[in-house]
DNA sequence: TTCAATGCAAATATTTTGCAATTCG
DNA sequence: CGAATTGCAAAATATTTGCATTGAA
């Protein structure tokens, strides 16, 4: 996971946008994580390491991230402005509820189930959301 | 679906709240609708049968139903506040991304493989989201 | 009669926009 | 140099809270 800086400055410079010190500083935070992390947490450990970054900047940039399906947004119970790296072809995330850890997982037999479910209910599926929450092993070892 | 009210009421009163008019007018909007309201959708239907409304009341019913479990909050993609009445049981739904129209349906093969994952990551599952995006039959039919 | 509930207005919190100054390429 | 980007301040949204009044039980 990590050293995916150099391909995601890459790819925004391929894709037009230019490489700013704002926007490596969000790159490191986010490419990196091993947490789910809002807008706001970016903002302030990027912060560390470019003082003169402003919150507006960490938007927009987390914007063209998710853009380029460099990250992807996650949706919690308290709330739906976090992100992660984005995981290829799969978005099937297992989420630790206490620390923010995240894991990605397979679900390939799921496809022809969702292909039921469209025939079933006369909708053509587009799109699915997969999540799972629990505690981490971590956590759960903490909790003894 | 139809017909919810009488039950909700009951179970509000069960649980020591009062019943309101507006509250009546609250759960005769959401109980009974065929597609994801947002709390503002809710207060702008029910005001035409109780225009004293207030959305703030809209919010606390929202709240005290969610709390009983008689609605369920949806995620989208563009808003995370939006609601549908919940099945018992069951939290996995389809949604049309054009009307909003919802569907539920069943997955009980998908408990053993949510436990295959929790073994394989070390997390202990609790919980599950799954959501499949779709158009349905009355929007692929009207997009002729 | 009593206390929960209401709804207004104000406070918070979050995200977006306008714009002059800055910086990348 | 020229255009994209920044970050401040202000605006727009969305949600919550304080509080005097109302109304359910």
């Amino acid at each position: 996971m990590a050293g995916q800086n150099q391909k995601w400055q890459n790819l925004l410079r391929e894709n037009g946008y230019r490489l700013t010190d704002a926007r490596r500083a969000v790159i490191d935070v986010i490419a990196n994580t091993d947490r789910v992390l809002k807008p706001i947490e970016v903002y302030e450990i990027a912060k560390e390491a470019y003082p003169r970054l402003g919150l507006v900047t960490v938007y927009r940039t987390l914007e063209k991230l998710e853009e380029l399906d460099l990250i992807l947004r996650v949706h919690q119970e308290a709330d739906c402005q976090a992100f992660v790296p984005a995981w290829e072809g799969h978005k099937h995330l297992l989420l630790c509820t206490r620390c923010g850890r995240y894991e990605y997982f397979e679900g390939e037999n799921l496809e022809a189930f969702f292909k039921d479910i469209g025939r079933k209910t006369g909708y053509s599926i587009e799109d699915h959301w997969m999540q799972l929450f629990g505690t981490c092993a971590v956590c759960s070892q903490e909790n003894l």
